[in-house]
DNA sequence: CTGTTAGCGCTTTCAC
DNA sequence: GTGAAAGCGCTAACAG
């Protein structure tokens, strides 16, 4: 300890903490022997002794989506303005090796939690909530935490969203349209967006059960574009669908966009990437990654304010994998 | 505390941590103690009595490298089953947000430090070197950690797989073979692998600076392509700049395979996209992320051997990026 | 403004 | 085998 300064303990832990009321001459002192000494103020012993962590626990529940990559950044960002920390932690890796991860955060004494994206650990989360605050940002699941838990949810707006992408590929001329549809709630409002829109345009609706994967995507367009009558254009339901159906018309020796158009959705870096160039529905990640670490920093201040909805509006960004039908 | 038991607190201690010598009667007591008022022993108190935390910092330099997160996987894994876990933490997020990683990490009492790939951070892991174990995975640098400091390196042949990447080109029969150099020791050594293959060949070698991103790669190998003779191959630092050179040949209206072979380098998944369908260097990533993570925890347990270079063999994966010149 | 005094919840000698 | 006691390095009232 900094006793070096010739000054007490309390001391070092008010200058530490950037306390006001601290004569310049002493903060002087201290800081000089923190810089002689290269002293480090250990975490581990400031969270015991604060009991609050200072980190908030970050559950993705695939790192290799690129969409929580996205989202991530707006939440550390914001997190770090805000003083805290984020532990990232992610269920699929963790759950492969036997572990349970909404535990694992709350022994790490996070002072809250976010979740990103639709997960499977609802239980544990239910658990969670009682002890720490939860953000669902990107999915609306788990709906109920627990009698008398407020939870805040932060998403993008994913009927407009849907229609916004059924409706381009209406105006483009299109009228049969597929939508690969993903699970989960964001599944159903994107899948009810698209047939919104196909209602509006007084065209029949189509829905096919697609996956969140290349994989899954790539099956299910393989089997609708391998149908009679072939639709002229699929809306996924995320990039990384988007893409498998992409390969499934080039499998299929369909040409992409003239014989086959293809949206996908979150508008990542894949579709962005020059040589897919995937039409996609930008929904604001960063933004919803920046409200759910404001709301959940609230929440750990101590406010408790009853469930808050927050929705970013989503718009479509046209690339070359969408065109008029038969061109 | 589960004095509930009607025992001490370090007889709960000894139960917790599994000790053999504790009489069956009295772990019963605990144990049912332990379920009734559903008790968590909090980590924090734990790391802080114990000084040591059991985890290790994983030090990425950028989780939208694929790459770094198939790598993960590996180290995830193994440091589980050794009685450890991950503490994620992301340069490239960090950094934008001003923090400092590695004393973030530090701060936080890790254990032991992974690097993962080339990174900026060398200055600040000298430091950490002489604090705790740190071994590097996927890079050589920074090579010199300090006096004394034995640091120990896992890394897949990167001249063996650059090679073999070459003499594939080679063998289909391309002469006219570019290579999109990367940054750091593994870029010069993938560098040297073209180059060994090329002689070998008595063809003449070229290689041009591609950075690690697709971005760069676009931009060098769209200069290269653009230039004339054309090369007819080109073989990249990683699976990233391939497919921004596969998007400079688009935009060329140079066809894959059939005018220009592209070869990328990691196997990461995208790849493995049916629709880039990308041939690749695979470079045993899972294979360096255990090994990296078995050494970690050796050193952490206090062996302290000489510098280890353990090195994975690298193979080729041939997909649809590549064919005989003019085909 | 500054120093004192208790803890935070566990691990760890070290006796019994 | 088991318990008592002394910390781990800090924060947080509280009293000067």
């Amino acid at each position: 300890m900094a006793a070096r300064a010739g000054v007490s303990k309390s001391l070092v832990s008010l200058v530490l903490r950037g306390d006001p009321g601290v004569s310049p001459a002493r903060r002087g002192a201290v800081d000089r022997a923190i810089a002689e000494l290269g002293y480090q103020p250990n975490r581990v012993a400031q969270v015991l002794g604060a009991r609050r962590s200072g980190t908030v626990g970050v559950l993705l529940n695939d790192l290799r989506n690129p969409w929580f990559v996205d989202l991530l950044d707006g939440v550390t960002a914001t997190l770090d303005t805000l003083g805290f920390s984020p532990v990232l932690i992610d269920s699929a890796t963790l759950r492969r090796v036997g572990g349970s991860p909404v535990e694992q955060l709350l022994k790490q004494q996070v002072d809250g939690i976010i979740v990103v994206g639709t997960t499977e650990d609802g239980e544990q989360l239910r658990r969670a909530a009682a002890v720490v605050p939860v953000v669902l940002s990107g999915t609306y699941e788990p709906a109920d935490l627990g009698p008398g838990v407020e939870v805040d949810v932060v998403v993008n707006d994913d009927v407009d969203g849907a229609a916004a992408a059924t409706r381009h590929c209406v105006e483009l001329g299109h009228s049969r349209i597929t939508h690969l549809q993903g699970p989960g709630r964001v599944g159903d409002l994107r899948a009810q967006g698209y047939r919104d829109a196909m209602a509006a345009a007084g065209l029949a609706a189509l829905t096919v059960p697609g996956g969140m994967s290349e994989e899954s995507g790539y099956a299910a367009a393989r089997r609708v574009l391998a149908g009679a009558p072939r639709p002229t254009a699929i809306v996924a339901y995320n990039d990384l669908a988007a893409i498998g159906a992409l390969s499934a018309a080039h499998d299929l020796a369909l040409t992409v966009p003239e014989q086959v158009s293809i949206v996908g959705y979150d508008n990542t870096y894949l579709a962005k990437i020059r040589h897919l160039s995937l039409t996609s529905v930008e929904n604001g990640t960063l933004a919803i990654g920046v409200h759910a670490a404001r709301f959940l920093v609230e929440r750990i201040g101590g406010k408790t304010p009853a469930r808050r909805v927050h929705q970013v509006p989503a718009s479509l960004v046209v690339r070359r994998t969408t065109s008029r039908p038969g061109v």
